[in-house]
DNA sequence: TCCATATAAATGCAAGTGCATCTATATGGG
DNA sequence: CCCATATAGATGCACTTGCATTTATATGGA
């Protein structure tokens, strides 16, 4: 293939389905992994890591979800799945009463235990098996431009 | 912070958040642009370059599920939307009376144009906007690896 | 030939998601 | 104080996805 190409951003295109491809890959490892060990999807860690770092005060939905970059009606419907598993309790805040706090439950700070341990496993061996450990800084550099 | 970490991996995590992330972002921007444009989803797009690539004589349908990395009943119903749009046409193989031959029609190869220039619009704003030339290489590689 | 097993694709059902809208409360200007 | 507007969060509905299973056909060995 010696001609010039005729269509444009040809480079873009290779670069975004390198990142899905990873993305894809490095997420069906995850997701199968916490499935195999019969413990909810990554997306409920996500949750319950932010609940759990905001600690016995708890904290409002609007703030949880700017900070995982959800729509409001999917953290809502998480929220409710979450609580429903008893990982999770809401109830009326005080200060303002359209909205309400959120807290993790004992139950849920030790699930989210026993999925890191997953986790934690299946990132090794979808990342650190795969990329030399001089790879992780520049990628995350590159990564971090895209956002 | 200038205690060691005593939790393991977090290199590798703090990689996947920005590949989540990165894949997050770039992906949103396509497919709001194909929103607005009021254009199907990227996901067509896929098949129906695979299909337009496959040519007059079309393919069958755990071919075209293997390169895209999509599950059966996924791509099943995909195509049962497709078909119904009236943009591939499916009929009975031949030589394999189990399975089907997959086309693309004129219409989908022209709604495929259509959504190419979206679609290359939103990645050279997502991609090549953001990421110095000389940076694909070195995040293609990397992600690369991943695989 | 017959049957056990494998493969291609579709599908019923439960669960998840997107969108628009709704309810309830808050807040600032007149 | 009242109202228009903004904000927090929930929800009805249509559509999509995941999982398990089904249907139909193929294939290799007894």
């Amino acid at each position: 293939m010696t001609q010039k190409r005729d269509t444009a951003n040809y480079g873009a295109a290779e670069v975004w389905v390198q990142l899905s491809r990873a993305h894809m890959v490095v997420q069906n490892k995850i997701e199968n992994a916490l499935k195999a060990a019969k413990l909810p999807p990554l997306a409920w860690y996500d949750i319950l890591l932010e609940l759990d770092r905001l600690g016995a005060g708890g904290g409002r939905a609007y703030e949880v979800q700017a900070r995982l970059l959800l729509p409001q009606y999917g953290l809502s419907r998480l929220l409710e799945r979450l609580e429903k598993a008893r990982y999770v309790s809401r109830k009326k805040s005080a200060e303002d009463g359209r909205g309400k706090l959120i807290f993790i439950t004992a139950e849920g700070k030790k699930v989210r235990l026993e999925m890191w341990e997953i986790y934690r496993a299946a990132l090794r061996s979808a990342i650190d098996d795969k990329l030399p450990e001089t790879g992780k800084k520049p990628l995350m550099a590159l990564l971090a431009q895209l956002q």
